[in-house]
DNA sequence: TGACAATAGGTGTTATAACATCTATTGTCC
DNA sequence: GGACAATAGATGTTATAACACCTATTGTCA
């Protein structure tokens, strides 16, 4: 079964380059994986980013995390955090509590509600990925993790 | 220099599994990658899938491409694919044409100023992607790419 | 040939993302 | 201690994405 891009984006003509090639692998696999992570969260009514950030919270502990902070851990770049986490706040997810010392400071925590959510996700998140995923060997997802984080490099000044 | 996801996101414990680890690094690369990427096309007035829709309809050639074809062979899926052209009719850099012989079909074409403009953007392209991921060998973006097409086979059935 | 499924595409509506700007509070330094 | 920069967070507004549903046209087959 043949199923490199070129195909499956009924492209004739070859890559123009290697780095070209390698960057369009990686943002077809991102979607393809992403997509199926999403259809698996939908049925609990969040979305990829909310779950980073019950994933962010519960990790965080009881003392819960400022708005900058979970901007600064998510995975993705998000702007405007206040309102997605007004929306975890209004599903019942989280809850905001303003410190008393510094009152600039507003802690994000998690709610049982919202860790009960995480929690469960937990199988079906790892199942999910190991659906995905799974067919590749030890070695194979070292290397392939061993890049991406190679990519992930700046290159120095030039 | 370390920059592992780990320290990048302050996380304290051990990654759960391999597969999951993969996952993340392969999100956090695409991220990293995709905000340098329109970083780049935005002095441009275009984003990401926008920039996708030049490319896809430049290598179409002068007869163009339906709605359908050109959302199956964006990167990313994007429902609503109308609008988006939409959107590029109204910036000019495409127009769409109904067919004669089958009136159902509406064929969307690279205008010349659609055309200039991904023109003009293969060469800043290219150096980006060379600056992002050129410090890679050659060897290692074979194995990259490699990785990454065998990652988005889908398991075999149970 | 007329009903009906299939195909291509569009529209209405709501939610979310993106961007710039604003307010409140605290730290700093003359 | 008062001016002012720095920090944390929120808000207003516009653009885009997501989801469900709708229209027009063509193919099919009893």
């Amino acid at each position: 079964m043949t199923s490199d891009l070129r195909h499956d984006l009924q492209q004739q003509k070859p890559f123009i380059s290697l780095v070209q090639e390698a960057q369009l692998n990686l943002a077809r696999t991102e979607s393809v994986l992403l997509a199926g992570f999403e259809q698996l969260l939908k049925p609990h009514g969040i979305g990829a980013t909310q779950y980073n950030v019950l994933r962010i919270l519960r990790g965080a502990g009881a003392e819960g995390l400022g708005r900058n902070e979970i901007r600064d851990r998510l995975l993705t770049r998000m702007p405007d955090v206040t309102r997605l986490l007004d929306r975890m706040a209004r599903a019942g997810l989280v809850v905001r509590v303003r410190s008393t010392e510094d009152r600039r400071l507003v802690a994000t925590r998690l709610t049982k509600r919202g860790r009960d959510l995480v929690d469960r996700l937990d199988e079906p998140v790892a199942a999910e990925h190991q659906r995905r995923l799974g067919h590749l060997t030890t070695a194979e997802l070292r290397t392939l993790i061993k890049l991406l984080t190679l990519a992930r490099q700046p290159r120095h000044s030039p």
